[in-house]
DNA sequence: TAATTGCTTTTTATAATAATAAACATATGC
DNA sequence: GCATATGTTTATTATTATAAAAAGCAATTA
């Protein structure tokens, strides 16, 4: 009882397609041909033409793999339920905090919690490990882990972290040459936001993706990994909270749409001082939005 | 073969002691205080009673727990070699990256690296994990892991990320009122800085240190989690590379302390425009000695 | 009836282990 | 003879099973 056997049960039936391709009589590649073209180490093939030579699919002799029969459908082998990967894990785990609104202190149940994310316990306490760097979670000091996040501080520390950020993205933005990339992906931008404000009264639900991007075109133009990882947390964070916060969501999206477009035509002005004040007039409003959705929510204050 | 009970030992050995406070035929206390005064659980307290009781050391009767004899050398327990906790771990291993100097892309062997710093693999695994925040290791597609860093990329995007914390950091201080105590803490490190001037010829090594201490100064002024979390990667980085960077140790320092001097000027004109640039002057000056000290280490470039 | 013990259930940290990958050695065929 | 294939061994990782510890509940005693 040790590690998923996945990759043997993929290269299995791979190689059950591969020879059904080739008449019976024929023989089957070198195991080192047959390990490169599945992607997968030696030792998993020979394993599979054990089987194969097992369940009399094909009579193995020295060199010869020659095919014996065709294959059946209970050749086949059930490929067990596959576990999240880490990344996968870690938009599920956000969506959980916040979605269901888990309240601040709550102490987190890593067997359980494993459980309904249907991961191994080892792989939820890496992953929580690797959240605490964000402080949204602390170890506790016999062991366990406490939710931390997302109370009003948070909020207000992230929101301030992420306008550091996207002034300085700001900054540097302003100083590109004309035909730098960015410019074009703006004027497309700004053609996207005009469309969704015609017809706003319907799609007012389009902005939240529409925000995302727009942000995101920004501090694209900071090539540096720190910047990148945060905006993921930040992201994440401020796309969930959008969506909660039901109230007067049209007419505060219409506004945003107005602040974007503002905020595009300061940056295009060239002046780092006009842009920037864009920049913080629509990141004032967006951290209000934030506090408001938390507000809403009860307990997080 | 389970978690190791440290525990256990840790309070048999102590209760061992309270024995002996205690005159034969005297009783021990009841489960429940003494599981308070050693912080530890019933559970931990039954188990040792239970063997207290089989090594004829104390006559458990109901709630009677009577003293029979003197305890003896040969009744403690050996601790066993208590490993690293994850926090003792992360200054152990940046050191060891930083000093030993290993080169980027190297790939690290999780059983052995546990192994080699007395930790059980899946603590080094977990702390792997919150490093790969920072992009100092990253994970390979089919498990294991790559140190990336510290390459030349990295020490740029390191200062670029510092310097915009620690303008805003800048921004923030210059605002604060006569009394705030960072004023006070200001001058007493300007202090510092003169008399490590005096002796500089000597004593140009504490100059690490008290950079260090400066930039934490200066920086503590924010409140944010975030900013905090990267000061203490930040603030490792740059003083490893410090001490590295052995030619013109005391020119760079006398000169860095004058930086500093003027740094702490511009602060106190209260002047943003005027703080910032001096920031900024420092900032570069460091971010060369950095690169310089990459540079010196051969294969990082 | 409040405190204490006995017993049970949860939960975490670690060791053992199966699956895989990689390395090395030997054999085969053109 | 030499390139390529297979056989064998070793190393390494991911997961599971499990002991240690904690927490909770029920029964008991002073």
């Amino acid at each position: 009882m040790a590690r998923n056997n996945t990759r043997f049960i993929e290269a299995h039936n791979k190689l059950l397609t591969i020879c059904d391709k080739t008449e019976i009589g024929g023989t089957l590649q070198s195991e080192n041909v047959l390990a490169a073209d599945l992607g997968v180490s030696r030792t998993v093939i020979r394993s599979v033409l054990a089987r194969f030579d097992d369940i009399g699919l094909i009579a193995l002799d020295g060199r010869e793999k020659a095919i014996q029969r065709r294959t059946r459908a209970a050749d086949r082998l059930e490929k067990p339920a596959t576990l999240l990967t880490i990344e996968e894990l870690e938009a599920r785990f956000l969506d959980w905090v916040l979605r269901m609104d888990v309240p601040p202190g709550t102490a987190l149940n890593v067997a359980q919690l494993a459980k309904e994310f249907g991961v191994a316990p080892h792989t939820l306490q890496e992953f929580l490990s690797s959240l605490s760097r964000f402080g949204i979670v602390v170890r506790r000091p016999r062991g366990g882990w406490v939710l931390h996040g997302f109370t009003k501080e948070y909020a207000l520390e992230l929101s301030d972290f992420r306008t550091v950020l996207e002034l300085n993205s700001v900054q540097h933005l302003v100083a590109l040459a004309t035909d730098h990339p960015i410019w074009a992906r703006l004027d497309v931008l700004e053609q996207a936001h005009l469309a969704l404000l015609e017809r706003i009264d319907r799609d007012y639900h389009d902005f939240s993706v529409l925000d995302e991007t727009f942000h995101e075109a920004i501090n694209s133009v900071v090539t540096n990994r720190f910047v990148k990882e945060f905006q993921k947390v930040i992201s994440l964070v401020f796309h969930y909270h959008f969506q909660w916060n039901k109230a007067d969501e049209r007419t505060r999206n219409a506004d945003a749409i107005q602040e974007h477009l503002a905020y595009i035509d300061a940056l295009r002005s060239r002046d780092v001082g006009r842009a920037q004040a864009a920049a913080l007039r629509h990141l004032a409003t967006s951290k209000q939005t934030l506090l408001n959705a938390l507000q809403a929510n009860s307990h997080t204050l």
